[in-house]
DNA sequence: GTCCTTTCCG
C-alpha cells in the first residue's frame, strides 16, 4: 500500500493548473465532484501515516472544507484511533448534521478502541443527536469483540430504551454479542424473543452455539432452521462446520459438504478453507488435503487450516513443508501461521528451524504477539532450550495466563521444578489466577521434587481453585501422589474420578509397576480392558514393565502377545526393550538374547540396554560384552553403560578388563553422572554426595552412621565390598559407608522424631550394598524407609524391601 | 450497514 502512494502527485490530466504564489484560492468543487483521485486514494488508506501523506495533497487543492472530506477523514482517523486528528477535523466542521456524528463513531467503533467509541457515544447523545439503529449494532459488534459483557448490557438497555428491541439488524447484534461475551443461554434468550428471525440471526445463534462449545446445539439449530422454511447458505456452513470438528463427526460433516455441493457454494474460499479445517480435525487429513489441492482460490486461512491440520495430526514434517511453500509463493504468514510451524518444530524438536521462524517472527510485524510468543516459548521448551524459553517470556511486553503457564510448563518438562514452583509463586503475587493448564503444569514439578508434603500443598491448591474436578488436573495428580510415594493417595483420586482417560489409567498402572506392586497392576490393566478407555501403547509399556520389576513373566508374555491380537497396536522398540528386560532380569538371559534376534525390527539401544542390565544383575559376563557392543556400535558416547560393563566385569572380579572400559571412558572423555540423594526437611531440600563433609551437620550424620553400621552388623549386614578393587579391606569399607544413600538415611535418623517414616530419592539405581543395609537400618530401628530411585521405589519396613530383592 | 472459517499453555 506505502508503495503505491509514492506518487502522491495527481495524474497531470486531473491536476489543477499550477497557480503562482498569491494567486487566489481555486474555486471550491461542487460536493457531487469528490472523485477527485485525492479521494479516491483515500479511501485506499490501510493506515494513518498513509492518511496523513495525503492531507496535504487536499489541502493543496482547497478540498479539505468538502463536507465528503471532512467525513472521509474522519472516519478515517477515527478509524485509525487517532482520537486527536479526528477531534481537530471534527471541530473544524461548521454545520455538524447527524449524519457525521454517526460516521465517526462508525470509525470508532470498527477500528479502534472501544472506549473511544463509548467516549464518542456519549458525547453525541450530549448533544442531542438521535441514534439511530446501526449506531447500536457497531457499538454491540465493538462490545462483543472485546469480550465487554458490562458494556454490551448498557448498550443493549439504552437500545431498549430507543425502541430497537424488534428490530432484526440490532437484535442479531444483541445475540451476537452475549455469544461473544461466551453468554450462549442469555444470547438464546434474545434470540428467541425476537418477533421475525431471518437467516442472518440464525446464523448468528448457531455460529454462537458452534464459539461456546455447544457443538450438539449448534446442528440442532441448523435443523430447526429448515423446519422454520429456510435454507442454509455458505455462512451457515462456515459457521457449522466448527462444530462438527469439535463432535469429531465425519458424516456430519460430510453431510454438510455435501449440502455444500448441491447448494454451489461448496467451492467459495471460506467454505473449502473450513472444510480443510473440519477433515483434518476429524482425523480425514487425506480429505483435507484433497479439498485444499482443488481449490482455485485460496487465502492464508486455507493455508493456515492445512498447516496446522497437519501439525495437529502429528504429521510435522507436512506441515513444515507445506508452511515452506506458502512463504515460497509470497504469501504473508499470520499470526496462525507462525503459531503452528512453531508447533511443528516443537514436535520434531527441531530446533534450527524453530529459530529460523523466529527470525522470520520478528520481521512479520508480529514479533508482540502474546499467542505467538506463548507458542515461542513452548517451542523453545520442548527444544529443551528452557534459557531461551525464559528470555521470551522475561522480554515479553505484555503476558497472558497462557504465558505463565507456557513457562512454568518448560520449567517442568526441563527439570527445572523449583524454577517452575517459583513462577507459580510469583504469578500469585501478581494477583494472577492460575487455571487448570497451570496446575496441570506445576504438578509434574512436584511429582519431580517427590515430597510429598509438597504433593498434598498443590491438591489443596487445586481443590481451593476449583480445579479438583478437572480431568486434566486429576490425571495429573494420580501421577504425582504415585511418584511421591503416595500410592494408596493416588488410588484415592483415581477411585473418585467419574471420568478417565487413557493416561489417568496408565498413570494409576505404572504407580503400581513403580512401587513392586505388579499384581495390582495386572489386575487394573484387565479392569481396563473391560472399561470404556482402551488401552494404548503407552499403557503396554508401563504394565510390562510392572511385570518386569515384579518377575511377572508368564503374565507379561500373555500381555505382550494381547497388543498386536487384540489391540492392533504393533509394539515399538521399547516395548521389545520392556520385554528383554521382563525375561533378562527374571534369570531367562538365553531366552532374552533369541527374543533380540527374533525382533521383526533392527534392536535399538533400549534392547540392548535391558539386556545389559540382566547381565548386570545375573553376572552374566559374555551375553554382556556382546550386549554393550552393540550399544557402544549405536551410542558410543553414553557413559552409563559404560559404567554398567565396568560393573558387571568388577563383580567378576576381572579387574583388566574393568581398567580398560575405564580407560576408554577417559579417553571419550565420559563421566558417570555422580550419585546423589535427596532428602526433604521442613521445606528444605538436601543433597547429598557420597563422601560429602561440607554439609553442617556432617560430624552428627557420620557418628550417627557408624553407630547404625555397628548395630546392623550385629543382627547381620555384611559389607559387600564386591565391587571395589585396588584397595584396603577397611577403606574397601569406609568407601561403601559413605554412599550418598546411606549419608541421608542417617541424616533423616538424626533429624526426624522416632517411628516416623523416612523418605529419599536416588538420581541412579539404588546401590546393591546400601539397599541391603538399608533393610537392616529399618530393621533395627523400627522405621519405615521409602526409596524412590530412577526406576522405581522400594519400601523398606521390618527388614524386608518391597521390591523382594528383585529389582 | 447485522451472521462465518484458521490460534498459544495439559
Amino acid at each position: 500500500m506505502a508503495s503505491a502512494l509514492r506518487p502522491i502527485t495527481p495524474p497531470p490530466a486531473l491536476a489543477p493548473p499550477a497557480k503562482p504564489a498569491g494567486a487566489k484560492q481555486p474555486p471550491r468543487l461542487p460536493s457531487h465532484l469528490f472523485h477527485h483521485p485525492s479521494f479516491l486514494l483515500l479511501e485506499m488508506c490501510a493506515t494513518a501515516a498513509e492518511v496523513r501523506q495525503i492531507l496535504p495533497l487536499v489541502i493543496k487543492h482547497g478540498l479539505y472544507g468538502e463536507y465528503n472530506y471532512q467525513t472521509k477523514l474522519l472516519g478515517l482517523f477515527s478509524r485509525f484511533g487517532c482520537s486527536g486528528e479526528a477531534a481537530l477535523v471534527f471541530d473544524s466542521v461548521e454545520a455538524k448534521n447527524d449524519e457525521l456524528f454517526h460516521t465517526v463513531l462508525k470509525g470508532h467503533a470498527k477500528g479502534s478502541s472501544l472506549e473511544a467509541a463509548l467516549a464518542f457515544f456519549t458525547d453525541m447523545r450530549c448533544a442531542r443527536v438521535r441514534p439511530v439503529v446501526y449506531n447500536f449494532t457497531y457499538l454491540l459488534k465493538a462490545c462483543g469483540d472485546n469480550s465487554d459483557l458490562r458494556w454490551g448490557r448498557d448498550i443493549h438497555g439504552q437500545l431498549v430504551v430507543n425502541g430497537f428491541s424488534d428490530n432484526v439488524y440490532a437484535m442479531t447484534a444483541v445475540v451476537n454479542m452475549y455469544a461473544k461475551c461466551r453468554q450462549i443461554d442469555e444470547a438464546r434468550k434474545m434470540f428467541d424473543r425476537m418477533p421475525e428471525r431471518d437467516l442472518v440471526a440464525w446464523n448468528a445463534i448457531i455460529a454462537g452455539y458452534a464459539q461456546n462449545g455447544m457443538a450438539e446445539k449448534a446442528v440442532e439449530m441448523v435443523s430447526r432452521l429448515q423446519e422454520d422454511g429456510q435454507h442454509p447458505d455458505s455462512i451457515t456452513t462456515v459457521a457449522v462446520l466448527p462444530a462438527c470438528a469439535d463432535i469429531g463427526s465425519l458424516r456430519l460433516g460430510k453431510s454438510i459438504h455435501a449440502y455444500g455441493i448441491r447448494a454451489g457454494f461448496a467451492s467459495l474460499v471460506n467454505v473449502s478453507s473450513a472444510l480443510v479445517d473440519m477433515y483434518s480435525k476429524c482425523k480425514a487429513i487425506g480429505t483435507a488435503r484433497l479439498v485444499f489441492d482443488r481449490m482455485k482460490v485460496r487465502n492464508v486461512v486455507s493455508w493456515n487450516s492445512m498447516i496446522d491440520g497437519y501439525a495437529q495430526a502429528g504429521n510435522a514434517e507436512a506441515a513444515l513443508r507445506l508452511f515452506k511453500k506458502l512463504l515460497g509463493e509470497g504469501i504473508k504468514p499470520t499470526d496462525v501461521t507462525i503459531m503452528a510451524a512453531l508447533h511443528a518444530c516443537a514436535e520434531l524438536q527441531d530446533l534450527e528451524e524453530g529459530k529460523r521462524v523466529h527470525e522470520l517472527l520478528l520481521h512479520s510485524g508480529l514479533a508482540s504477539d502474546v499467542s505467538v510468543l506463548n507458542s515461542l516459548i513452548a517451542m523453545y521448551s520442548k527444544c529443551k532450550r528452557v534459557d531461551a524459553a525464559s528470555e521470551v517470556f522475561a522480554t515479553m511486553q505484555s503476558k497472558s495466563l497462557v504465558s505463565w503457564n507456557a513457562m512454568i510448563s518448560g520449567y517442568a518438562q526441563n527439570e527445572r521444578p523449583d524454577d517452575a514452583l517459583n513462577l507459580f509463586r510469583k504469578m500469585q503475587q501478581q494477583s494472577i489466577k492460575p487455571d487448570s493448564f497451570t496446575i496441570v503444569s506445576v504438578i509434574p514439578a512436584v511429582a519431580d521434587i517427590s515430597v510429598l508434603r509438597q504433593a498434598k500443598w498443590i491438591h489443596g491448591h487445586a481443590v481451593r481453585l476449583n480445579l479438583d474436578k478437572n480431568i486434566f488436573v486429576l490425571t495429573a495428580l494420580v501421577d504425582m501422589y504415585a511418584k511421591c510415594g503416595g500410592l494408596h493417595l493416588a488410588r484415592k483420586v483415581f477411585d473418585t474420578m467419574r471420568e478417565r482417560h487413557v493416561t489417568t489409567w496408565n498413570a494409576m498402572i505404572d504407580g503400581y509397576g513403580t512401587h513392586g506392586l505388579g499384581k495390582d497392576a495386572v489386575k487394573l490393566f484387565e479392569e481396563m480392558r473391560s472399561s470404556p478407555v482402551q488401552p494404548n501403547d503407552v499403557t503396554f509399556l508401563c504394565v510390562l514393565s510392572a511385570c518386569s520389576h515384579s518377575g511377572l513373566v508368564d503374565e507379561g508374555r500373555k500381555i505382550f502377545a494381547t497388543m498386536k491380537r487384540d489391540y492392533s497396536l504393533e509394539p515399538s522398540m521399547d516395548h521389545y526393550g520392556s520385554m528383554v528386560d521382563l525375561l533378562g532380569r527374571a534369570g531367562g538371559l538365553q531366552e532374552a538374547w533369541e527374543f533380540i534376534e527374533k525382533m521383526p525390527i533392527e534392536p535399538g539401544i533400549s534392547v540392548f540396554g535391558a539386556m545389559l542390565g540382566a547381565c548386570k544383575i545375573h553376572k552374566n559376563v559374555e551375553l554382556g560384552e556382546r550386549a554393550a557392543s552393540k550399544i557402544f556400535e549405536l551410542e558410543p558416547d553414553d557413559g552409563g553403560y559404560h559404567v554398567l560393563l565396568s560393573n558387571i566385569y568388577a563383580t567378576a572380579s576381572m579387574w583388566e578388563d574393568v581398567a580398560r572400559v575405564r580407560n576408554m571412558m577417559e579417553k571419550k572423555g565420559l563421566q558417570k553422572a555422580p550419585g546423589c540423594t535427596y532428602i526433604e526437611l521442613k521445606n528444605a531440600v538436601h543433597t547429598f554426595y557420597s563422601g560429602m563433609t561440607n554439609h553442617p551437620q556432617s560430624a552428627k550424620i557420620y557418628a550417627k552412621l557408624d553407630e547404625i553400621i555397628d548395630d546392623i552388623k550385629a543382627v547381620g549386614y555384611v559389607p559387600d565390598t564386591n565391587s571395589i578393587h585396588d584397595v584396603e579391606a577397611d577403606v574397601k569399607e569406609q568407601l561403601l559407608n559413605t554412599h550418598s544413600e546411606k549419608l541421608a538415611i542417617a541424616f533423616g535418623l538424626i533429624n526426624t522424631s522416632p517411628g516416623s517414616t523416612i523418605q529419599i530419592r536416588k538420581n541412579l539405581r539404588v546401590c546393591g550394598d546400601c539397599h541391603n543395609a538399608t533393610k537392616y537400618i529399618s530393621q533395627v530401628t523400627g522405621r519405615e524407609i521409602i526409596v524412590r530411585d530412577m526406576q522405581r521405589f522400594h519400601h523398606f519396613k521390618d527388614g524386608k524391601c518391597s521390591c523382594g530383592d528383585y529389582w
